[in-house]
DNA sequence: CCCTCGTGGCTTTTT
DNA sequence: GCCACGAGGG
């Protein structure tokens, strides 16, 4: 057996055609669990291999740090070559890496700063505040969003299309919010990608370069790229290389946030793409998931079509529960997973999927009661952290003091005299002379202008005690003078502060060792004659087109400098917010919204919340193509599962201090009912089963207060008899020949004058009278 | 300058 | 019902 034949062994059909695609434009639609990581990978490891490329002529893009380091661990796996000077990452990390050597062109400062969605924040609150406008009527998070969401479609503030006083202004924040950034030498993610499409675009010279280096371009999750990572891999491919993308229509879940699916078939269109293949075959979850996961989205339209298939047989049914209350929900929840527990299953291959983050809390506070070990993902990130964020806001003012964003942040923490009128003088002398904050504290007289003064002078000790010194005992030295650390030992719950500024020491301290600290920073070597080495590959392969005659490319004359640790680890930082590491390591059971699912499978899944209004959500419907986004949402939920699959929805729910009578979901309709298992137990109804387990729950007592809070069971009103002599009463379920079925809210009146409204989901909330609508109870 | 109280909003999120 | 943020009092 040859090494390229080991390499391509246990492939599949579909997956071997995908992988050993000659040299063209391909466009792989991977389903759910087919395998796509792995073609990715084999497709790089298979053209290395056989000599087609070398490389340094690959460039393999991915959305997530956790994507793109497992493409590498994996390849590395594969392959007996280092893979470390391969441009694998993600399209910031990439950008990154772009513009620390393209510096000079780009027209940024070496040690440019990134700024992640925080500081970027707090750099529109400035500028907002500096141009005296009402924080009501340009809400900062908005004004936020309307800045990334132009660069995204590539809009410098010259190209939006103005259209009213209200753009005109926003476009003037925009303008001004450049200006600032550009000033204080900072850029903020999409800033990454746009300066570097730009470049790019501008730059024939240097675009020549990369298309010509890059023989072969992959890019995972295509589906999830917006326009400006379309336009951004268009400019990097051109006529000698090839753009191979993979992706799934079905799972695409982040229009909100820009991602185009249309760029897809855009792709297929535009660069005529000669092979398209499709990865159906599913090698992760059983037959009646299948089944389920395929009838479901098929009441999606406009797809590019696909269906999932599996050898393994149909496997468990899928389960399906009605709760009577989102605590009762979730009192199930954790006996059924105590039994899943008991029978073998490690609690980490349970996962507990909802839609919204908010619906976790009665899920934790019951797991929480039991003692049940469990991990919710979300939530502040390592490097999102305050603590953390003051002490690199101290290192990046030692690298860059001009950094407005950092000095703000920590000028008066901890607390140094500094106040609100001195931090407006100095900002007012700052905007006056255009100069940064640091630079303006001589303007600022009285004991204020001192404290900033000394403030200053904090900042240049610090640089001049931590030169020659290695990243770990920077970090340590900076927060020891910077008074962090006496601050955090004071504070009565200072104690985790104080662990996570350790926590942050060993995190520079593995950055450094780990793979070389300079992995995406360090700069390009430029030879005498001003051409950046490695554009071309060193050593070309069979397959590379014959090196170009050497162009003069980005003379950046300082660029074979590497950067130092510090500002490496600063990006870093910045591009890789890190775990958000709530009781790691431990066998707990994982909770998580459906979005934060994707990419991941577990023996055991639950989805729960099954409600209209809450999935889908009811804030979608407006949207466009919101519906189908839902539905693409829970496709991606229930394809998640590898053995068991458990769907549950509640009559009631308590949300935003309010009980909600909810129907099921849709969705559940739309699942064929050969594949499910109704597995409710039958005491059914107000009567029954929901006063029981409401009572059940006061009665145990022990925190319950804390679960339900102020949740009460709904005002026993008396039940209602109609015209026909049926009982009525709030929470039960009914069924309207117009309206399809509903749960009845309130109830009012009696006899000829009794009404009732009633929630019917998807028809919204309804009056009805009871001597005219005709109700017939259900269950 | 810090702390407490009041108000509003509330789907999903990576870099 | 809960959290985050901003205003105002001590």
């Amino acid at each position: 057996m040859t090494a390229s034949s080991a390499l391509l062994a246990h492939l599949n059909h579909e997956q071997l055609a995908a992988v050993t695609l000659p040299a063209a434009h391909a466009l792989i639609l991977a389903g759910a669990g087919s395998g796509k990581t792995r073609v990715l990978t084999t497709r790089i490891a298979w053209l290395i291999h056989t000599g087609q490329v070398s490389p340094a002529g690959v460039m393999a893009v991915t959305f997530t740090n956790k994507a793109a380091k497992e493409m590498l661990t994996r390849l590395g796996a594969m392959l007996p070559i280092p893979v470390r000077g391969m441009w694998i990452g993600t399209f910031h990390g990439l950008c990154n890496r772009f513009l620390r050597a393209h510096w000079k062109l780009a027209g940024l400062p070496q040690s440019f700063q990134i700024l992640d969605a925080q500081d970027q924040l707090s750099a529109v609150k400035r500028v907002i505040k500096a141009m005296n406008l009402d924080e009501e009527r340009f809400v900062p998070k908005q004004v936020a969003w309307f800045i990334a969401g132009s660069k995204e479609e590539g809009l410098r503030p010259k190209d939006v299309d103005v259209r009213d006083e209200h753009g005109r202004k926003l476009v003037e924040i925009y303008q001004a919010y450049e200006d600032q950034c550009q000033r204080e030498g900072v850029v903020d993610f999409a800033e990454l990608l746009l300066r570097t499409y730009e470049l790019m675009r501008d730059n024939a010279a240097l675009r020549e370069h990369y298309q010509h280096r890059f023989r072969h371009i992959l890019v995972d999750e295509f589906q999830d790229t917006n326009r400006l990572q379309y336009a951004w891999l268009k400019m990097f491919t051109g006529a000698h290389n090839s753009l191979f993308a993979v992706g799934d229509d079905d799972q695409s879940i982040y229009a909100f946030r820009g991602a185009q699916v249309g760029n897809m078939a855009d792709f297929e269109r535009e660069f005529r793409v000669p092979h398209v293949i499709k990865l159906e075959r599913n090698y992760r979850s059983f037959g009646n998931i299948l089944d389920a996961a395929n009838a479901l989205i098929s009441h999606n339209t406009r797809r590019l079509g696909k269906n999932l298939r599996t050898e393994a047989g149909p496997g468990e049914p899928v389960r399906v529960y009605e709760a009577t209350s989102d605590y009762a929900e979730a009192q199930w929840l954790l006996e059924e997973a105590q039994q899943l527990h008991r029978d073998g299953t490690p609690r980490s291959e349970i996962a507990v999927l909802y839609r919204s983050n908010a619906q976790s809390r009665v899920i934790e506070s019951a797991l929480f009661n039991a003692g049940i070990p469990y991990r919710v993902y979300g939530g502040l990130r390592f490097f999102e952290r305050a603590e953390i964020k003051h002490a690199l806001a101290y290192l990046r003012l030692i690298e860059n003091p001009n950094d407005d964003t950092s000095y703000l942040r920590v000028v008066n923490f901890p607390t140094r005299g500094i106040g609100a009128r001195t931090l407006e003088q100095l900002q007012d002398a700052a905007r006056v002379s255009g100069r940064s904050l640091y630079q303006s504290v001589g303007a600022v007289t009285g004991k204020g202008g001192a404290n900033l003064a000394a403030f200053n002078a904090l900042v240049d000790a610090m640089r001049e005690n931590t030169r020659g010194l290695t990243l770990r005992e920077i970090i340590e030295h900076v927060v020891e003078a910077s008074g962090l650390a006496d601050h955090y030992r004071n504070e009565k719950e200072g104690r985790e502060r104080l662990e996570n500024l350790d926590e942050l020491v060993n995190a520079a301290e593995a950055f450094v060792t780990q793979e070389g600290f300079g992995k995406d920073a360090v700069a390009l070597p430029v030879d005498e004659q001003g051409v950046v080495a490695g554009l071309v590959p060193g050593a070309l392969a069979a397959g590379d087109p014959p090196a170009p005659a050497p162009v003069e490319v980005a003379p950046d004359a300082e660029t074979g400098e590497i950067v130092s640790p510090l500002a490496a680890f600063l990006t870093h930082a910045a591009l890789e917010a890190g775990d958000n590491q709530a009781q790691a390591g431990q066998d707990a059971i994982q909770l998580m919204t459906v979005h934060a699912a994707k990419g991941l499978e577990f023996d055991c899944v639950f989805i729960t919340g099954l409600e209209e209004g809450l999935f889908p959500h009811e804030n979608s419907l407006s949207d466009y193509d919101g519906l189908e986004e839902e539905r693409r949402l829970m496709y991606v939920a229930i394809t998640r599962a590898r053995k068991r699959l458990y769907l549950s929805f509640s009559q009631t729910r308590l949300l935003h201090g309010q009980t909600r009578y909810n129907v099921k979901s849709r969705f559940l309709d739309e699942l064929p009912e050969g594949a499910l298992k109704w597995i409710t137990p039958r005491v059914q109804g107000f009567g029954s089963g929901f006063a029981r387990d409401y009572q059940a729950a006061w009665a145990s007592g022990s925190g319950l207060g804390s679960i339900v809070g102020a949740g009460r069971l709904p005002a026993a009103s008396a039940p209602v008899t109609t015209a026909d002599g049926v009982a009525l009463r709030v929470g039960q379920s009914v069924f309207h020949t117009k309206f399809g079925e509903g749960v009845i809210v309130t109830l009012e009146g009696q006899g000829t004058d009794a009404r009732a409204q009633i929630n019917f989901g998807r028809h919204g909330t309804k009056w009805l009278a009871l001597s005219v609508a005709k109700l017939t109870p259900v269950d």
